[in-house]
DNA sequence: GCATTGCATCAGGGAATCCCGTAGCCATAA
DNA sequence: TTATGGCTACGGGATTCCCTGATGCAATGC
């Protein structure tokens, strides 16, 4: 609009230096974007909010250690206000609606255009909602008749919690050791696997690890 | 500026354009390398090649539809002297001997700093192989102590027996019922899986059902 | 011949897990 | 308000994991 008014500050979260500098050139690049903070992981994420109050986040859900959607949930809580753009190299069927749900206000995929991404910026400093106009149209079949088309994958009925149990599982930890990870209880743990177990109709363990490896594997050769 | 020495050309395969202008940013703004061409998937990798002849490459493994191993071999294929090197957000313990038995120079991980990607392009273009100090110390000592085991996988050193019940593990098969299908003890089992864990060095259950349930996946592929 | 080595089979026992419940807390939906 | 679903956690018995052996058998080596 007009090149008066300040440039938004940006806040970029991702573990990969290289898409990091890749961001950083994109969004500078613009006329009414400037990034202001980098963080690697969740904790430099939230330190970095209270420290220089950006106007917007793009923050990768697949980062190192913790996963993404519960930053956005930390993020949320402590700053209502602070919007959070997802930007994930995952298919938008597997995340975007658990990531809105947590309280991002879009998600794009790092494999569209770059000019997706500045469009969603913008469409989110602008008070609004950005997702894909296929995943658009999917929700709003969904909220009309009740039940949309069947979920693609059995995985979206599991619980974000489920879910991260799940991933664990699939890159080979064990139940004390994803204990560890998440600190929580090795019996809350054994619940989720449980839950797990039960919503994937798998009947024995091995059988539910083999189903997240694979499933963790997927996409991958 | 005064190009003493000509510029490395590079050739960037990676589906997610921000990616891309990532990698962009960071090469071109070295003294000695260029950016001659982008590519999205392996068809365009391959033309791009032929057309602008570069002299180094840098490929994801994780494109969309094709993986990255088949197009390095393909490329290594047509044109054997063409040194690529793999930039990857998967662990390296995964696909780096994979990706250099298909002919690749080099595997970087995208959460290294990028002055590791610069480091070992110039590596790589001086004539040498480039993998993490970790991964060359691994190499280093399987190459000492198991002095027949390039070309083997490290299943091969398993026993007939132990080959078997790994194949049922990867088959999402308990203890168990491994028991029940080959008509022994429980207790014989349990020792097949300890010397399997032994010989393939890996430390906790949980990672050989991983290793087993991708293994033998991938041996149907 | 006989020792060595590797394979396959099993046992004992303590630690960790799996599996079946139960249950409090909280947020959201009805 | 009640109901529902998700996250957390516990108890207790069954099972598996993990380590240390141990036996018989075949092939190999000197």
């Amino acid at each position: 609009m007009k090149p008066v008014e300040t440039k938004a500050k940006v806040l970029i979260v991702d573990d990969h230096p290289i898409v990091r500098q890749g961001l950083v050139q994109l969004l500078n690049c613009e006329p009414d974007f400037m990034v202001c903070a980098e963080a690697a992981n969740a904790r430099k994420a939230m330190a970095a909010i209270a420290e220089v109050k950006p106007d917007i986040g793009v923050v990768d859900i697949t980062l190192q250690g913790a996963n993404g959607i519960e930053l956005i949930k930390n993020i949320v809580a402590q700053w209502p206000d602070f919007p959070v753009l997802v930007l994930s190299m995952h298919d938008e069927s597997l995340y975007a609606e658990r990531a809105l749900r947590a309280g991002a206000k879009g998600y794009v995929m790092k494999q569209e255009a770059p000019e997706k991404l500045t469009g969603a910026l913008r469409r989110i400093l602008n008070g609004q909602i950005y997702v894909s106009e296929k995943l658009q149209d999917k929700m709003m079949r969904k909220a009309i008749d009740g039940k949309a088309l069947q979920d693609t994958s059995p995985v979206a009925i599991l619980s974000d919690r489920e879910l991260e149990v799940l991933q664990l599982i699939g890159q080979g930890h064990g139940t004390r050791q994803i204990a560890e990870d998440l600190s929580l209880s090795v019996k809350t743990i054994e619940s989720h696997r449980a839950h797990i177990k039960e919503k994937l109709n798998l009947k024995t363990a091995p059988e539910m690890v083999r189903f997240a490896v694979q499933w963790v594997n997927q996409g991958v050769l």
